[in-house]
DNA sequence: GCCGACATGTAATGGGTTACATGATTTA
DNA sequence: TAAATCATGTAACCCATTACATGTCGGC
């Protein structure tokens, strides 16, 4: 798949440049694109040739021109035919469970000093996400009685409840272990 | 970082020919890569090069050379040296979620057909790591009181747990929606 | 005068996947 | 006789990342 649906999605909501795209990856926790100038503008430009969406040019004095695209009717249908596409199954590409596979390897010390390290690294994303779920709630109004901030309620909720497990395992093994 | 090291660990408990690392990957549900020849191959070459691996060449009649890859100290070394590296935050792509997050523009039936999808997929997955999970126990014999099988086993149990609260989170939210 | 925000893009590289290619042996 | 397992490897491709490249404007 890739990041092309992402970027209808949030196309579906409102026209946007690549610039603000790229800000809105770069800023959503839980949207896992480094927001590189390269895949936003690439994929851009190929949507725009399947005319899944539509380029408006707004030139401007003294500035760059900025290239506000729209989603098409079509684009609309693929974003729904591919909502409709079996779910897959989360990537999770953990790095440290690696590392600590084979850990045993490390004395004492250092084993803990890598399971501090994580617990840190857990802790300032919890907060992170925490602080974007109070924006996105102190927006919405807290009311989730229609569907769709519900859903995106829940999906953020979601996210914090795995940070917040990771960090309990972790503080966990790391009693264990003393 | 990449595969390199976890073919490194592996190689750190026993010496191993390419295509037992492809399998291991393959059967591993926790390892995340596909267990696919090219990487495996290329980058036993690559460990090679750098030392960091010997070759031993074993003919049999009859059937192709298994090319048996042990780790060197050198080896050794990269690998300790890597379990000391700063851990990175797991990377959780989750492209069901993403689907989620736009899925508000399906209606009620779709919808629940979506979620209703990713819960059997996760309801398999679960069951894989269980019972593999329960193959590696009945192999060390369940006591986890030295800490190498201790690691292992808090590794597992984390991956359980964490496909345990996806589901039970899909299952409310299901629910909530009917 | 420098830095950060605005705004667009390209180049090089890395990491990973599927599919292709070959060929023997065992098992159903 | 068709398949799965053993065992190695290559080709083509996709997806994603960092770094490079350019230029204006406003604020400190």
């Amino acid at each position: 798949m890739s990041i092309q649906y992402a970027i209808l999605g949030l196309l579906s909501r409102q026209p946007l440049t690549g610039y603000d795209l790229k800000k809105l990856f770069a800023e959503a926790e839980t949207l896992y694109w480094s927001g590189n100038n390269n895949q936003i503008y690439r994929t851009l430009v190929k949507l725009h040739k399947a005319n899944l969406v539509t380029q408006e040019v707004h030139h401007q004095e003294d500035a760059p021109a900025r290239k506000v695209y729209t989603i098409t009717t079509v684009g609309q249908e693929a974003l729904l035919a591919w909502l409709q596409t079996p779910p897959e199954l989360p990537q999770v590409r953990n790095h440290f469970m690696l590392q600590l596979t084979w850990a045993d390897q490390l004395d004492d010390a250092d084993l803990d000093n890598l399971l501090a390290r994580y617990e840190e690294e857990l802790r300032v994303k919890q907060m992170m996400i925490r602080e974007q779920h109070q924006r996105d709630q102190s927006r919405t109004g807290n009311r989730a009685t229609s569907r769709s901030p519900l859903l995106a309620a829940r999906i953020t909720e979601r996210w914090l409840d795995y940070y917040g497990h990771e960090l309990a395992w972790v503080q966990d093994l790391r009693r264990e272990l003393l």
